[in-house]
DNA sequence: CTGTGTTTAAATTATG
DNA sequence: CATAATTTAAACACAG
């Protein structure tokens, strides 16, 4: 069957020798601030640019504005950040080519949604522009748009991390934002963009016992306590609205509280070492530098999780996303 | 009609 | 190996 589409990433890894010496160096070497405590394994896609390392998060600015710890958004339309990829690190010595590009990025579509939403100014963004988001990053998506496409929009309908937010006014488009739920905490607070170790749930919703215990993403101190309502919550009539917390915030100014505030803390749960929020400001991204940092995100898999397994290591140089480095089918079979 | 959203169902894959 | 998360496909409803 359509095995062609496949073999995009089927052939082309991330992992490709050449370009990859050896993923636990990389990560050591790349990206210091990536041994933090909870991952004393990370290795797995060290070499991954960290996607939203664009920009050289602005940190400056007004006092809210470190509140913007990811950086400007994708280059819209073309060249990706990504596109040469590999070369670009190796760019003096060798133009390693190697198709990075068509790798199947290590991230779920999931965690690509997110971050897309966590870089946004607004913490919210359309379908449409998720979608252009992504495409921006990763070369790899610019291809078999209705498949992917499908499957994202599967995830936000499906999951209840993502909320719609109602289009103020003013926006002729269609469709609606999309936001995180608030409660939602740090989904990857393990590290692993590839799988949440649990579900979050929404625990509303009438009937209850629905089935899944919410599980959530414990946000550690988190409390669970306040909605995600800013106090100013019209009722939102739409049935699907069941989700949305808010009509639309726009600014940071208009976040609710808690929200505002956690990110400003440590205790926010995106501020873990590994979290998309880290990941994506990669504050030691020097504009200067050629760009695309291997950092963070290589390192998807925590101590916790594959650590645990033990050797599993690493990212093996000849594999890709799929085949290989998570599984440990090649590994340990 | 096309783009958005929802849902259902089945296939894959990562994890414990 | 069992289970749960994620990906893919597809059918449908709706709004612009």
């Amino acid at each position: 069957m359509e095995g062609q589409e496949h073999a995009d990433w089927t052939g082309g890894c991330y992992y490709e020798t050449e370009c990859y010496p050896a993923a636990a160096s990389i990560v050591t070497s790349v990206s210091g601030y990536m041994s933090a405590p909870v991952a004393g394994t990370c290795h797995v896609n060290a070499h991954y640019g960290n996607p939203v390392g664009f920009g050289p998060s602005q940190s400056s600015g007004a006092a809210g504005a470190s509140i913007s710890p990811f950086c400007a958004p994708p280059p819209q339309g073309n060249g990706s950040a990504y596109e040469p990829t590999c070369s670009i690190r190796t760019r003096e010595s060798k133009p390693y080519r190697r198709s990075y590009t068509h790798a199947k990025p290590p991230y779920s579509y999931i965690s690509l949604i997110t971050m897309a939403i966590q870089q946004s100014d607004n913490k919210m963004l359309t379908l449409n522009e998720i979608y252009q988001w992504i495409m921006d990053l990763f070369p790899f998506y610019r291809q078999n748009q209705q498949r992917w496409q499908n499957s994202i929009r599967h995830s936000l309908s499906f999951n209840d991390c993502f909320i719609k937010v109602p289009r103020s006014s003013d926006k002729p488009g269609k469709g609606s934002f999309w936001a995180l739920h608030p409660d939602s905490g740090n989904m990857f607070e393990n590290g692993c963009y590839l799988r949440r170790q649990k579900r979050f749930k929404c625990k509303n919703r009438s009937g209850g016992g629905d089935g899944e215990p919410a599980a959530n993403a414990g946000s550690e101190g988190g409390s669970g306590s306040d909605p995600p309502t800013p106090s100013s919550s019209p009722p939102s009539t739409d049935p699907k609205d069941l989700k949305a917390p808010s009509p639309p915030p726009l600014s940071h100014h208009h976040l609710p509280i808690h929200l505002k505030s956690d990110l400003y803390h440590p205790s926010y749960p995106f501020n873990h070492p590994f979290s998309i929020n880290n990941i994506m400001s990669e504050p030691q991204l020097h504009k200067t530098e050629p760009m695309v940092q291997y950092g963070a995100f290589g390192c998807p898999v925590s101590g916790t999780l594959m650590g645990a397994k033990s050797g599993l290591d690493v990212s093996h140089p000849d594999t890709n996303y799929y085949h290989g480095l998570y599984s440990r089918s090649i590994m340990n079979p």
